[in-house]
DNA sequence: CAGTGGTCTAGACCACAGG
DNA sequence: CTGTGGTCTAGACCACTGG
């Protein structure tokens, strides 16, 4: 393995892999410095922090200043979801999307939900139901709250041909939030309206976003039985 | 707000964002190319890229040689999930970890199985079922098949006092896999084993791993009712 | 063809934390 | 104190791709 053999960073991180995954270099060992192996490779040390940041990014390296860089002993599998609009999701699976909004009001929310979002107990927020499609079926159930106060422009939507989950998307604007999956029993009423068996396993994903300090929305979307959220390691 | 105010590529990245946050950039507007932005900022070209190098990854921008980079339509939320060794999991909620084998087998697997794995039909693989426990309480329900002809290793393993879960993220590297999240419906001996109601909904996890080519181990681990898995946007 | 991002280099200084 | 990774710079060449 001549050193010219490694031209840029990926060939790079190519080569150390290949050493991490031969057990020349084994969890909890520690690798030779950045200046070592340019000197190695042949290149300079801006390319090898380049190749080994990445991969400490992705969880197969720990590295800390002066104690060097070590193979990740537990290599944690980050698995990354990409979460999409609804829309997308059914459009990109060929089939056909369909929206149908089925309650729209603005009252006092749960004591739950006021709380959850950090907004006075007797503050209206907009609550919003709504049936997402795949090919005229039902595919997910979106209940979903909406912080008037954030997102004032909500108000005056009527979100009967557009979903709060593409408006919002586009119009209120978060810097942050957490989502939270699940597995939930069906009630009666999300049986009937997903058409599928009382009780059915239905998987659930919650989310709460966040602009600055203040709460935007809060939404449980209810996939129909079978839906497997699925991606790569 | 002067050019000095910049002086590392996270400053310039807090930057980029307060202006999509603040809709001076819009989603879908060019943004200015680098080079401009290092004049404008006082900074490196270099500099200015990995701001927005970093923030492309994130799905926040969308870059294009000769294109320019513009602000995403979709700023699609990309949740990373670690997940991590059952066991971490469980302490890291400051409980106990308990570990119990409930079967241990080389047998024929169902077609289902060899075919997903890509193993022979007639191919013997390890089988093991163990529940995994917190505080004393059935927390996870391990379903696992481990090609043997990829892990020769664990057809001595007692897989008594260690959960495969564990051994083979020690001993057995792999290169890719993917994983699955779903919800399902308890069957039976499962809610004897969990000790929750039968047709409980239950969250589920399928992972699949591959070393290059020859696949290692394929695993469905149940967790008991109420199981959330979190992460933050 | 030409403008953009992608990358490499050689050198430098710095922040952090191990010993 | 000192070795390590983290970052910045100025300049250069290249790869891709839009027009």
């Amino acid at each position: 393995m001549t050193a010219s053999t490694f031209r840029n960073w990926q060939s790079i991180q190519d080569e150390v892999l290949r050493r991490i995954h031969a057990r020349e270099w084994k969890p909890g060992d520690l690798i030779p410095n950045e200046a070592d192996l340019a000197a190695e490779f042949g290149c300079a040390r801006t390319t090898v922090n380049r190749a080994l940041r990445s991969l400490a990014e992705a969880g197969l390296l720990d590295r800390r200043r002066k104690a060097g860089t070590r193979v990740a002993m537990q290599p944690i599998a980050k698995a990354t979801l990409d979460i999409a609009v609804i829309r997308s999701e059914i459009e990109d699976r060929g089939q056909k999307y369909g929206y149908h909004l089925i309650e729209r009001a603005q009252v006092v929310p749960p004591v739950l939900v006021s709380a959850a979002m950090q907004t006075d107990a007797s503050q209206h927020l907009l609550h919003i139901r709504a049936l997402h499609l795949a090919d005229d079926m039902p595919y997910a159930l979106e209940d979903r709250w909406i912080n008037i106060a954030a997102v004032p422009a909500a108000s005056d939507e009527p979100f009967a041909d557009i979903s709060a989950n593409e408006w919002l998307l586009i119009n209120a604007p978060y810097t942050h939030g957490d989502i939270a999956f699940s597995a939930i029993s069906a009630s009666q009423q999300q049986s009937d309206i997903l058409n599928c068996p009382a009780n059915a396993a239905l998987f659930a994903i919650d989310r709460l976003t966040w602009d600055s300090t203040v709460s935007v929305t809060k939404v449980r979307l209810i996939y129909g039985p079978g839906h497997q959220l699925r991606t790569v390691l």
